[in-house]
DNA sequence: GCTATATTATTCATCTATGAACAAAAAAGC
DNA sequence: GCTTTTTTGTTCATAGATGAATAATATAGC
């Protein structure tokens, strides 16, 4: 169980250390990749939603990204609460350099998991619930 | 590999939530067993190396433990820097409420994973550096 | 149509973690 | 012995996450 949540903490820090040379973080590129993903605003609880946290988090996650100019806050056409946030031109670059970092590591994962059997491993993370 | 995080974030939340239920988190859970097991008082930077984390951490960390009343500072016999931190009899307490549930959820842990061979989970999890 | 209830984003307080800067004290170097 | 370096704990700023409380606006109920 220890191990398992060992084993996370150092992919996880591995992810924030090559995400961190292209000035993202793994929380900033998560939601990054939402919003080039969509291709268009998406309101900030739908935000929360996917990406299963809460709201006030993603307040002040758009906050940061706002600031590094990476996602700009957009009126909501219909509703005066909403808000949405999209990813600029800049965003997108950014994000499309993280996954370039992210696919390498998943090689590197795969790598390193060669003498395992990962249909069987997969299997058995699915299990945790 | 984000099967793999998504699993040990779940592992996590449900020790959190059952440490929850007896005053504690998985941080002050896993200090407060360091001292317990050390038996003596454990000088902060100690702790640190130990817990494997930033002594700004300790500090805030025993602050809380501290205010619980789980913990409490005893000055350092040959150094007039070091603090030292030492479980109180709640403490000790409170840390064997908190290993019991544990415990359980590492049988249940193992239970879910009756299906599957477990040393090969281990050896794919050692793998991971 | 108007009131009661929902939802939306924000703010605030808290927890956990990191790293930089700092003051006090110990250890090394000479 | 006295200076330099290192170590020790704290504070502060920052990031990320949660949950409670709040104000503004929508939606439902009647």
């Amino acid at each position: 169980m220890f191990l398992l949540m060992h084993a996370a903490g150092t992919v996880e820090k591995r992810l924030e250390d090559a995400l961190g040379t292209v000035g993202l973080s793994l929380a900033k590129f998560g939601a990054l990749t939402f919003l080039v993903r969509a291709g268009e605003p998406l309101s900030l609880s739908e935000c929360a939603a996917k990406m299963t946290c809460v709201r006030s988090n993603i307040t002040q996650l758009v906050d940061r990204l706002e600031t590094d100019g990476l996602v700009r806050r957009v009126d909501h056409p219909s509703d005066r609460r909403g808000v949405m946030a999209a990813a600029t031109p800049l965003g997108i670059e950014r994000q499309a350099a993280g996954a370039k970092l992210v696919d390498e590591l998943k090689r590197q994962f795969a790598k390193t998991l060669s003498g395992i059997d990962r249909s069987e491993l997969a299997r058995a993370l699915s299990a945790i619930k």
